[in-house]
DNA sequence: GATAATGGCGAGAACGTTCTCACATATGAG
DNA sequence: CTCATATGTGAGAACGTTCTCGCCATTATC
């Protein structure tokens, strides 16, 4: 009934009068037990507020049903989906999560990773801070431990990933403010890059139409590519004066990039935002501002957050399947910790552009 | 260099040729080693990517360093800054964190809590679904462990709390409406309960002013408590048709309910919703309905929602220290896995009422 | 009636650490 | 010189499980 305190198998034999194999067989339900000691066992546990030591069997298994997660940031609404996804399959399958931060930092970035391979998880999803310099991943997959990418790749890092075909997406979304009459459209994106000189090289290569290896690309920077792209498909010149680089990930540094995008002459009539940070930081600017949508500015969103339905206007935004995005790779990892061996696979899923009232016609 | 497989103490210590208990000590940091075999170690252990299993280390210690978290839902606002507060204070004091779902449902909760006792965590941090039934948690208590609640009590379950001054908060913002000049005002709120004849009877003894055990209210109730609380403190009636009950825990149904009241005779004047989910579930409601804040219906929220300050106009709400309650039930659960042992502290944090733009003078 | 296969059980060795000893050596005090 | 104290070391026992044996029955096979 009431379990003082701490039991274990060996208690539960003595109370039962059996060997602790045959207590620990029952109990872990791994051999052969007649039914009679089975009871005795059950019992005696019973009573005893038996309650298995996981630790004590991770350590010999060499399993802890337990997956580490390290993500950029609980707080944010995308993180916080796709880590519900990742619960949902972990909790059905009777796996615990372990769950770090990163803050994008590389360094806390392999410190969580430390941790949770110290803690032994049985896998690992990561959402990568930084797709070159990952010494700690190769490490881990040379070391055989299961890991998926989300949302980033890592250069040369041939593992399982989940990710929104961030090309194809912001290209369906630019082309359809083009598609409403728009010619000047703004971007903004985090674009963060140790070389600052690095945008403008970028984009040269991009407007000329120069093969570009995207898949390690940073989302942000994917994301403008299909901008360019776009732009490149209906035949209209970039100005660079709108690509908008906010250099961190930060609301508060979007706010100001289009602010100053929004007082100085050459405006767009149209607004293109690359992620939920940015998204926010813009809306912060145009009300700042008392500019209207769309009247005064047109809006497409990358990632559809709660309020931009209710909100007048509606946000057209371009939806990514957040929760569907960390039940995947949960999936892909209990897979490859089951022991399945395919080859590294790359899940691009679909985003869904949903129009609501942002766009103006012109 | 390349970590190969996993190499143990016995095979550092073999490398280094010293006893497993010298490269145990020097490994580990606790007992005395001469500085000559702690150099031979330390090489062995980084020519062969030593990496301690916290595993074995826990088994043996008693402590995992590993905090165990059941929130209602990590995708909710609330919930996610509540975690990101305890994320901070766990990762600052090198613990890990093992976060679970409950969905506010009982029985999640339960087994949500044995799987987090099982894997040995030193201590729990709770969002207890049911105030009243929670046997689960007074077990726990009862074999010792450490358990701090968040955001709600549990009746006679003498542990650490930390939660809003839900009663003084919601009194404060009913006040503020009403010193507006506002005379009908609703309040939309989640007020779950088993017995669906509970809502009648609690607003007739908290109007009649009857003593009520407010502690171990549901959040929602206790806010009902400040909104009857503003009135009689004003000499204003209730109007029972004016209290809406959602019933549960979704903006769907708080839709619902909002949009009943603004389409049947004797409208309020303003609105008090008691959540983030509710405030989410008006706004759309409102919006269905093109009503216009503040022209139609003034507006005070419940927690302090991205959206509230750059929508037009700004939302005024009632302001949760969300990041700061859950890095102060984390410090508190530490203090308690120390083994500090004062009597069970509640603490109760101010909530700060936002003016913005969404309440109207009469 | 011997042999083999099967069900059921217990002794004891793992797992990879920490911790308790006992013991060795060096240093300082009287 | 002797005793105490501090510093350093290794053998081996924990921790609470699972797992591999070997043993004993019982039943099936020829």
């Amino acid at each position: 009934m009431t379990p003082k305190s701490k039991a274990t198998i060996a208690d539960v034999a003595r109370a039962a009068g059996v060997s602790t194999a045959t207590a620990g067989r029952v109990l872990g339900g791994y051999g052969y037990t007649s039914e009679e000691k089975k009871e005795h066992v059950l019992k005696a546990a019973q009573d005893l507020g038996y309650r298995p030591n996981a630790l004590a069997r991770s350590l010999i298994t060499g399993k802890t049903r337990t997956l580490g997660v390290v993500a950029g940031d609980i707080q944010n609404p995308f993180y916080a989906s796709v880590l519900r996804g990742i619960s949902n399959v972990a909790e059905a399958n009777g796996f615990g999560l372990l769950i770090t931060n990163s803050d994008e930092a590389r360094a806390k970035e392999v410190h969580s990773v430390e941790l949770l391979a110290q803690k032994q998880v049985d896998g690992l999803i990561v959402t990568p801070s930084d797709t070159r310099k990952a010494r700690h991943l190769h490490n881990l997959k040379a070391m055989g431990m299961p890991l998926v990418l989300i949302d980033r790749a890592v250069a040369g890092l041939m593992v399982d990933r989940v990710a929104t075909d961030n090309i194809a997406a912001a290209e369906q979304a630019v082309r359809h403010l083009i598609a409403a009459g728009h010619r000047r459209i703004g971007i903004v994106a985090e674009l963060v890059d140790e070389e600052s000189g690095k945008l403008d090289a970028f984009l040269a290569r991009a407007v000329a139409g120069d093969p570009i290896e995207s898949e390690t690309l940073y989302p942000s920077w994917q994301r403008l590519l299909g901008y360019i792209r776009a732009h490149r498909i209906e035949g209209l010149p970039v100005d660079p004066r709108l690509t908008l680089r906010a250099g961190s990930y930060s609301a508060l540094a979007a706010q100001a990039v289009v602010s100053r995008l929004m007082t100085t002459p050459g405006q767009p009539t149209a607004l293109f935002t690359t992620d939920g940070t940015m998204s926010e930081g813009a809306m912060r600017a145009l009300t700042e501002l008392k500019l209207s949508i769309p009247q005064d500015l047109s809006l497409i969103c990358f990632d559809d957050l709660d309020w931009m339905s209710f909100h007048r206007p509606g946000i057209t935004t371009v939806a990514q399947p957040r929760l569907a995005m960390g039940e995947a790779a949960a999936r892909m990892l209990l897979e490859r910790i089951r022991g399945e061996a395919f080859p590294p696979r790359t899940v691009l899923m679909p985003a869904e552009l949903v129009e609501r009232g942002s766009v103006a016609r012109l």
